[in-house]
DNA sequence: TGAAACAAAATCGGATCCAATATTCTTTAT
DNA sequence: ATAAAGAATATTGGATCCGATTTTGTTTCA
């Protein structure tokens, strides 16, 4: 039996839950296929009950939806849900920024300065999307809303497996992001509310409107 | 080939966690109190493994957390859970009711209307939850935005465990509740969407209070 | 007597095995 | 030859069993 390496703090089927959920994002497995809990197992050398608990939970994240006796298939995402998930995220990160701006410390400044530095100067694609991440995450943990940012952390993952399977990162969208963390960054740095919320608001429309043409809807 | 579009049969562990969240929300579980899965599975007549599962559902929708060897135990809810869950509510049930008012028809508004009616003739505090309930879920479901209301949904049940906890539903805030619903409902039949957006607004708002009071926050 | 050390019991996570159901393949009738 | 019917296979959900860890109880020693 195949060591699963060292799993001091987390559970067999946490670690199956966050292989799985890679594979998803990365667009490992195709809409309406099923994933194979035997397959799944074997490849990971272990028994199916571990695989069975983790697509439960990647079902209660809207990752897969499952069939009795059928299986798990990853679903296809409608445009209207894209349309959703935007629509939500214009709703929770002006907030989250709001309440950020209220505890924001001259640290968070300086690590936040410091994630938009190196965003810039990032050539990989890989490494500039998780600088990316890390400065959203950064800033709206500052804003002490746990509940708020997990309810985020699921409407991107879901959005997230949708961008990477359209591979849609352009790198002047790149340079036109960079550009507005800046700006909220200035915004925050001069007390500037409003216009902090204001840039945020453009960032998630400009966002909304990559997806949209990049998909090419119709609604 | 028979219809195919029969409904989804239950699974034991998705039957576990109905009964177990029954459970919870009921209070039958005291906070920080373990719940054994081998216990649960005696009286329900079933194995751990749904056992097992239904619980680690739970603890995606927070209504659990469980640690590793250790077992499940119902969070205990703190203030600031209890504000963010006020603040969401105020967020996404604005965003849900601007949507509804777009798209609703005179038959939802019959609906409605027949709601409210049996609502504030309802003696029993039980059926006038339900109704409640109904009264929102009816109106939600004419936005037609289903991730909204599920994100909704699963604040409430959070919220909904400490609210029957304290079982703080006074019948002056039934009446309050009632004449707010009206109000809302009016200015829908009037084509007002600023004064229903406020009705729902200053909704929220009492229900914060209420809960406030009743709970006699400090922090 | 009280606390540390050790043993016993309880409980959990995971593996293996079995039953229920779906899917695929084969047979058969027209 | 084709489509329905039935057998064989595949796959899932659940039950039973096992090792790991925590908790509880007992013993021993200062």
């Amino acid at each position: 039996m195949p060591p699963t390496g060292k799993l001091a703090r987390s559970t067999t089927a946490l670690d199956v839950t966050r292989v799985l959920k890679e594979r998803i994002l990365a667009g490992h497995y195709a809409e309406d296929q099923f994933i194979r809990q035997d397959l799944i197992a074997q490849e990971l050398g272990v028994s199916r009950i571990p695989v069975r608990e983790a697509l439960a939970l990647l079902e209660a994240e809207g990752l897969v939806i499952r069939e009795k006796f059928r299986g798990a298939v990853v679903p296809r995402l409608s445009a209207a849900e894209i349309e959703e998930i935007y629509a939500l995220r214009g709703l929770l990160e002006p907030y989250l920024l709001e309440e950020a701006i209220a505890r924001i410390t001259p640290e968070i400044i300086d690590t936040l300065d410091d994630i938009v530095e190196r965003s810039r100067r990032a050539s990989d694609k890989t490494e500039w999307a998780g600088l990316n991440v890390e400065f959203h995450r950064t800033l709206y943990e500052a804003a002490d809303r746990p509940l708020t940012l997990q309810m985020l952390d699921k409407l991107l993952v879901r959005a997230d497996r949708y961008l990477k399977m359209q591979r849609f990162m352009s790198p002047q969208t790149q340079q036109e992001s960079d550009a507005e963390h800046m700006r909220i960054l200035d915004c925050i740095k001069a007390g500037d509310k409003d216009g902090a919320l204001e840039s945020l608001r453009q960032h998630i429309r400009w966002n909304a409107v990559d997806v949209r043409r990049t998909v090419g809807f119709d609604s």
